[in-house]
DNA sequence: GTCTATAGGAGGATAGAC
DNA sequence: GTCTATCCTCCTATAGAC
């Protein structure tokens, strides 16, 4: 206000990280310049070296944001579905599992009331992604959660094989990440598509999700080869 | 050989495609710049903009030549699906549906025989990637074959409503891209890992794709509200 | 037809003024 | 601590030589 130049305050910071959070989202991260998210931040080129280094450290803070939350919230409802299921005496059922883990991720895309809804759709498309750098301290910052959420559905579903249970985990994420992409994608591909109800999005995965799941494990042909 | 200047040959063409598809699996779109698409092919840095008349158009090149092939494929098989439902005068299963549209997919994935075992890596991402002129185009490769595939799942699927069948649908393509990005990302957020033998990969997916889609339907809690 | 050379602009990063 | 000015690299595209 007050100050000389261009606008300054104590949120600097946070002002660079949610332009640049919303532009990785909108065009992706090497499409993203420095001029871009400073232009939308409104503060100099300079600041984002300043404040963080270089693009790459302030792309790994933009994640490391938004998935420290989403895995804080994942752990906490792993532990009370824990406590639940210990307190009835009962073992934590698969369903559980998964609502634990992919509710949060998809009240974080469908809530806008929540700083971060559009940043789901950037986590899921980088797990794929190329860019080495990123997907590293990706699989960093998730380690610690996946080995307790591996853990609880192996528990959950004893006759089902490791290496099935990592698989299936693995189309569960790519599922729910193009669900989150999801509508716009859709859309574009059918002219159609009226429903798209955010609150309907969660039933509907889940369901599908768990019937993936539960699915009849494929038999190999052992007898031949 | 004896020809002037750099390699030459009637093949040009072809191996700058086959260089900047490798290149986009790599490194991404954005990432791949026209020099290095050149230096892997071996020609001149100008050989992009003679045959192609700039980027775009070669990266359209690249898709468009391999979804005409693995769309020719799937529409293929699900003729004969059909035929063969036909002829024995019952309704095409569910499962036969998937199986005409994935198997092609996944086949030209881990058939490393193939040309494009790595593009479907590519093709997997760039559905939910924010770049729009790839966006656009892949919609208009893909309408007529999505067409034909959703029809045919609604006859399959007669007690399910068309937004439910379009939603899952979309869900099982996510699945598939992540089960065919794979299995470095697995490896990758998880030490162990032995067995990933491409052969049971089909299998895996499909009993994952099939528990799914036949899941039970979700219940809205219509009377709240 | 294919290559060489270069234009023209955008990128990330930084040195030094204030 | 923040801003201005600038460096140097790399990009795509093209004009013109052969």
């Amino acid at each position: 206000m007050g100050t000389p130049g261009n606008k300054i305050g104590p949120e600097t910071r946070s002002r660079i990280l949610d332009a640049a959070e919303a532009l990785f989202v909108e065009h992706g991260l090497d499409a993203t310049s420095m001029r871009m998210i400073t232009a939308r931040a409104e503060v100099n080129l300079a600041a984002v070296n300043y404040h963080f280094g270089s693009k790459d450290k302030l792309i790994h803070e933009v994640f490391r944001r938004r998935l420290a939350e989403l895995n804080r919230m994942r752990l906490a409802a792993l532990d009370e579905m824990e406590a639940r299921a210990r307190a009835e005496e009962r073992p934590l059922k698969p369903s559980q599992v998964l609502e634990a883990f992919f509710r949060p991720a998809l009240e974080m895309a469908t809530d806008t009331r929540h700083g971060g809804h559009t940043f789901m759709r950037l986590l899921g498309r980088t797990y794929t992604e190329p860019n080495s750098f990123v997907r590293r301290f990706l699989a960093e910052e998730y380690a610690e959660t996946l080995d307790r959420f591996l853990a609880a559905l192996y528990g959950a579903l004893p006759g089902v094989s490791r290496t099935e249970i990592l698989w299936r985990f693995h189309f569960m994420m790519g599922a729910t990440s193009y669900a989150i992409a999801g509508t716009d994608a859709l859309r574009l591909f059918t002219g159609e598509f009226d429903d798209d109800a955010p609150e309907r999005l969660m039933p509907r995965l889940m369901s599908f999700l768990l019937g993936g799941l539960r699915a009849p494990l494929p038999e190999w042909k052992e007898t031949e080869e």
